[in-house]
DNA sequence: CCATTCTATGCAACCGCTTGCATAAACGGC
DNA sequence: GCCGTTTATGCAAGCGGTTGCATAGAATGG
């Protein structure tokens, strides 16, 4: 077994109390003492154990980002990449630790976090992906679990950090109408999703908006590649295929343009494409992607930078709302 | 503060043994006296404290991945996201947690990892981009720490799981060399890696093998589609230019290919190139990638699988290989 | 019917660390 | 030189579980 404190303290002559004292910078110690403490941790090579000291405290210093879908799904998706990459980063500029729980239905994902919180294992969650009908945050609320939302509530005002989905889909729209697109389509990823609702939401404004009188047109699939392709072969299949097309992410978009360069349509000629995200590989697709870029990595570093603050400071909780920018590339 | 132990054992009239016997479902507990304890579980809605617990068992069911490189870094790559995919799933069959650890320099990587063993955080490690030179091994080694090394360790014989590496690239070059290619260079990763010291092995006994004397051309970049750009322009800035790459990871392709587009190369009539990995991406770039198909999520699976059996039944350390797969799509 | 074994449960020590309170020594003021 | 502070450290009771050992009562056997 490693050494605990009690032997740093024998080796040390001083008491655990002390020992503990010096771990936790306390001012009290005298120097000398401090000194002779460190010695005796580095002589026997110790190491805290942070259970007991969790134990004690009752805080862990460690987090959990919650991904609601399987594990098999869940990192296909680019955007989590990058959201993790963001999170990871504050986490190891404030010394704490990350779990992740994923899970793929709605039960065992409001029992894991639930179990990880209660249990005592981490100090607050990092939600991401909402839903519409949100469970999990409902249970948080009530069980005071200190937590942030990626992504917004509908029902409930609790520490989130989002974007304005609604104006990016406007925004997003409204270029395409700008270019005089006749028949603009909507991809959305799945309705249950609050993200999702939103961005329906913006391309419906903007649509309106024009005063062209432009149709409504969206399908629902999910947020894959394959999930674009098929999205977009129902689309085709229409009487009067779109001219454009607004897909709710960029891995949904490339699925899209994929369909089209297989069955000659020319991009943007025939049909111009805009996706969401502004993932890494969208710039160096064939042709480059015009997106919204959402900067998925600072969502991920701001809720874990929020959710620390609130857990160190009680801070109050943010509601944060990160700016996106649309990136014009080659394929609108 | 949440219901403990005792407050449960009140509740159902029985003694706090009694309760920590139902928990863990121990069989001299008479089925009333169960029933009556996971009432009042319930009742309370209670959940024991993980830390708690893992101070008196010595085991907390949680294990870490531990990513030797930069939170920025690392999940640029799609490997990761696939490789976390594949432990995801695991973990969550098994119902242990997973934690992350990331660092971008050698020594804190080390510090970490050895504070969350030894600091009893976790049970065990999966270790992913094994060094050439790998303190981390030699330390865990040293402190009896129980992991599996994704990839493999140059000098020591332990638990991992690892894709023929020289194999692979054996395969891959040996394609090209069949398809008559003249030229043939080799884009490696980062030489302090074993999986590129590997790779560029195979790719030299690959064209020793071939009988036609064909030049070696090794550079080296990082893992990334700028690095693969860049990695293309010096290659392409020499006297005669190659007519093959083998890319050591689908991103360096990608940034390949999207070079020789720009500069108005044919693929794969002027240059073919070939990639490591088959990430999802890679089917859908225009050309498809041609790609050695490593199962990236089985690597991930297999990993999290073999440490967990080590670390509950203390089974043998395995070493597995798992099998490669050479996918000719549209670039050779 | 009593001694023996078995079954179900309780007692209490322990896992390793923290912290409120107590205290001895050092200090300062008069 | 005495007393009230201050300073540095120790004591011991937690934190919320687990588990070896003891034991009361039931079951078994002769």
């Amino acid at each position: 077994m490693s050494a605990t404190i009690r032997d740093v303290a024998t080796l040390a002559n001083v008491s655990p109390s002390t020992v503990s004292r010096v771990i936790a910078n306390n001012q009290a110690i005298s120097l000398e003492t401090a000194a002779k403490v460190r010695g005796a941790m580095v002589r026997l090579n110790y190491v805290p154990n942070a259970n007991a000291r969790s134990l004690a405290k009752h805080r862990t210093k460690t987090i959990a980002l919650t991904i609601a879908r399987s594990a098999e799904e869940a990192f296909a998706n680019p955007f989590f990449a990058e959201l993790l990459r963001g999170i990871a980063s504050a986490c190891q500029q404030r010394d704490y630790k990350l779990m992740l729980s994923m899970s793929s239905n709605s039960d065992w994902e409001v029992k894991d976090a639930l179990q990880m919180v209660k249990g005592k294992q981490v100090d607050g969650l990092i939600l991401s992906s909402v839903r519409a009908d949100d469970f999990l945050v409902e249970a948080l609320l009530a069980e005071q679990v200190p937590f942030v939302l990626i992504g917004r509530s509908l029902k409930h005002h609790v520490a989130m950090v989002n974007n304005d989905n609604i104006d990016c889909a406007i925004q997003g729209t409204r270029h395409l109408v700008e270019r005089g697109r006749q028949r603009i389509a909507f991809i959305s990823g799945p309705r249950d999703l609050v993200v999702s609702l939103d961005r329906i939401e913006g391309y419906r404004r903007a649509l309106r908006a024009s005063s062209r009188n432009l149709p409504e047109l969206v399908v629902e699939t999910s947020f894959t590649t394959a999930g674009g392709r098929e999205a977009m072969a129902r689309l085709a299949s229409l009487a009067e295929m779109p001219d454009a097309i607004v897909a709710a992410d960029d891995v949904i978009a490339l699925g899209v343009i994929h369909w089209l360069k297989e069955h000659g349509f020319a991009i943007p000629a025939d049909v111009a494409v805009i996706g969401f995200n502004d993932d890494p590989m969208s710039a160096f697709m064939q042709p480059a992607l015009t997106t919204l870029r959402i900067s998925t990595y600072a969502l991920g570093f701001e809720s874990a930078r929020m959710l620390i603050d609130m857990l160190e400071n009680q801070s109050p909780s943010e509601q944060l709302v990160i700016p996106a920018e649309l990136i014009v590339r080659q394929t609108t």
